[in-house]
Order: structure tokens, then sequence, then C-alpha cells
DNA sequence: TGGTATACTTAACAGTGTTAAGTTAAATTA
DNA sequence: TAATTTAACTTAACACTGTTAAGTATACCA
């Protein structure tokens, strides 16, 4: 009798192969240069049998970077629960982000660039990877200011302040990589430091 | 003896028409859904002839992008000569920066974000637009630290992390228009003003 | 064993960027 | 003025793309 129960089971084993071959391609040929041809040939099934999973490949990379950015959740929230020093778990948090995005810039740009051109309106609804990840951000800043490392500064529009800075650098370094860029590691730390030097109490 | 002259002025009147088509459509439509065929429909030539004017589609996306740059560059420029107030003078180009972005929005984009996925190296090489509006705010940071108004900071790191700060503020306002930002002038003014805070001697 | 639903494939459509070859018209030369 | 060269532009095609309608085979259930 769980003979249904085992088509399930292998359907989600389809769409996984399907997510992953997605994936890897995505991320080492990039977005625009894989093709549903490409992927069906790298799992050995047909093209089309991929409009049955997915809706299309919007569809398909929007899934693909679900859980990558879930990921990044879970980084950040990792480093949320040390309160002792709230500046460094900042700190953290802003170069985990930052790497986050350099490590799968397909992903990162899809999410925060390529999405909200075509939904308007959506990506950072209630609820969404992205608001969840500002509402993160949101809550290392007030316990800085509760802690009075930061000065009395409006915990929401620093929260969007500082996530402009880490989303800036990192789209800079996805975008210019061939820009002589003194050094990755400094840019990133200069930016994120001199954001929470200006906010210091 | 004037033919040539006159040959070569009705070329670069078709080089242009060819410009400005191809700008349009691509900042109403979007880089992607613009095919040659519509740039030459939209002239009234066959497709091929744009080939005869410019390399490739990304290189016509190039020479689009160069004009916005430019006007980006004169707006900038516009506040470089007051030297009494270099933190002033900062203050000032860096709304400057993101108020262009946010007028020209899909020019922007198309030109910071878009083009650097198709033109992969170029954009900002030795001698380019893109490379004289970031020399520009090199030299404010310089004078900057000259007047030792800013402590002694690596100048070169420093313009990069403005850059980024104004880049995300930019592109979060221009790419999420409903998410709940505190209020536009402000948070360009937080980002901005807590950079310069943290640069301070 | 017969019928049906499911999983998958074939073949095609309408579009893309791009190029080799061909045409037309203008400028130059004899 | 007539022949020739040269430049500008077009036609037709290639090798792709995302996507879908229609068809096939197979596993399940009665």
């Amino acid at each position: 009798m769980g003979t249904k129960e085992r088509r399930a089971r292998e359907k989600e084993q389809l769409r996984r192969q399907i997510i992953d071959a997605a994936r890897e391609l995505f991320v080492s040929e990039g977005y625009e240069n894989v093709s549903m041809r490409k992927i069906a040939d790298k799992i050995e099934y047909s093209p089309t049998v991929i409009y049955l999973y997915f809706k299309d490949k919007a569809d398909l990379l929007d899934s693909a970077c679900q859980e990558t950015l879930l990921g990044l959740l879970d980084t950040v929230e990792l480093l949320k629960r040390d309160k002792s020093d709230p500046i460094e778990a900042l700190r953290k948090s802003g170069r985990a982000y930052v790497e986050f995005g350099l490590e799968y810039p397909q992903d990162y740009k899809l999410t925060f660039v390529i999405r909200p051109q075509f939904q308007k309106g959506l990506g950072l609804e209630e609820g969404s990877v992205g608001e969840r990840v500002f509402s993160y951000l949101r809550a290392m800043v007030a316990e800085c200011v509760r802690q009075r490392a930061f000065r009395q500064v409006d915990v929401e529009t620093t929260g969007q302040a500082l996530w402009s800075a880490v989303h800036g650098v990192t789209l800079l370094l996805i975008d210019f990589p061939d820009f002589p860029w003194t050094a990755t590691d400094k840019l990133i730390d200069t930016v994120i430091d001199t954001m929470i030097e200006g906010l210091k109490a």
C-alpha cells in the first residue's frame, strides 16, 4: 500500500536532482549561460521534464537559491546569540553577509537585484527570507543601542543604513571583479568598521 | 571635396540613431527584453547594420551606458570646486550621486548592475568615464585627509568604501520601493553621515 | 487482464544573437 | 561620360534559446 508514498519519494528525488544540477550550473556558469537543455543533459532527462516540476527557469532558480539563503539566515542567527559583545557580533554578521554574497553571487543577485525587477513588491514582504535577514540585523543594532555601545540612534534607520553598506560592497565586488580593489578583505572590513565607528557612543 | 566629411557625418548620425533607439528601449523594456531586431525596427534598418557600428549587443549597451556615466560625472563634478569645506563637499556629492541614481533608476541599474554582467571586466578600466567618476571621489577623500578633517585613512580603500555605501543605498531604494524605509532622505543622510562620522579625525 | 492515470519524451514554435554572402548605390578614375 | 571600385546596407541562414502541445510507454488499480 506504500506505493503512493514511494512514488512521491521518487518524485521528490528527481526534484532534488534538478535543483542540485541547476544550482551547480548556475553557480559555475552563471544563470544566463545555463540553458534548460544543459540542466536536462546533466541529469540525463529530456528538457521538458523540468517543466513538470518547475513553472519556468526563474522558478527553478528561485527554488535553487532558497536553501542557500536559508543558510545565510542560519549563519546570521548563530552570531546573534552572543550578546556579550554586540558590536563584535554585528561586525561578524556583516562579514558573514558579504561573504555569503561572494560565495553565491548568482543567488545573491537573483534575490536582491533581479527578482525585485520582475516581481515588484515581492521579495521583502512579511515573513520572506529577505525580511527575516533584515529583522535580525535590526535586532542586533537594537542590542548595541541597549548596551550603550552605540549612541541613541534610530534603530530602524541605522539597520537600513548598515544593510545598504554591506549590500553595496557585496554587489560592487560581485559586479566589478576586475576593478583594482585594494584587497577584498580590507575593503569589506573598512566598510563595516567605518559604519560601526560612526555609530559608536 | 567635402564628400568624405559628409559621409562621415552621415555615418555618425546613424550611429547616434542606433544608440538613442537602443538606450530608449533598454531603459523602458530592460536589456534582456530588447532584441537587435527590435532596435533595427525602431530605426527602420535591417538588424545587421548594427553590427557595422557595434561589435555586439554588449558593446551597444556599453555605449548607451557611457552617456549615463557622463551625466553622473557632470552632476557630481559641479560640487568639487568648493575646497573650503571638503567634508561638506563630500556629503553633497554623495547625495548628488544617490539622487542621480533615483532620478534615472533604469539608467543607473543598466550601467552599474546589468552592464558588468554582460561586459565582464570592462567599464572601469583606465581612462574610462566610470574610472573618472571614481577618481573624483578619491580626490575628495584625499582633500579631507590633507586638511586633517579625516584621520590618516587609506585614501584608496576609503574611496571604495564610500562608493560601496552610496551604491548600496541607491540600489536598495531602486529595487525595493515598497519596503518600509524610514524616509528616503533620512536614510540617504544616515548612510553618508555615518560613514563620514566614522572617518573623522 | 483491461483500463486509466502518471511520468516522461518527441517534435515543434517563435524567438534570440550573430555572420557569410549578396545587392545596390554612390564616388572615383580613366 | 562610362567603367570600376568602394562603401552601405540587406537577405538568408546558422545554431542557439525557453517553452508547449501532443504522443508514448509504463506502472498501478479494478
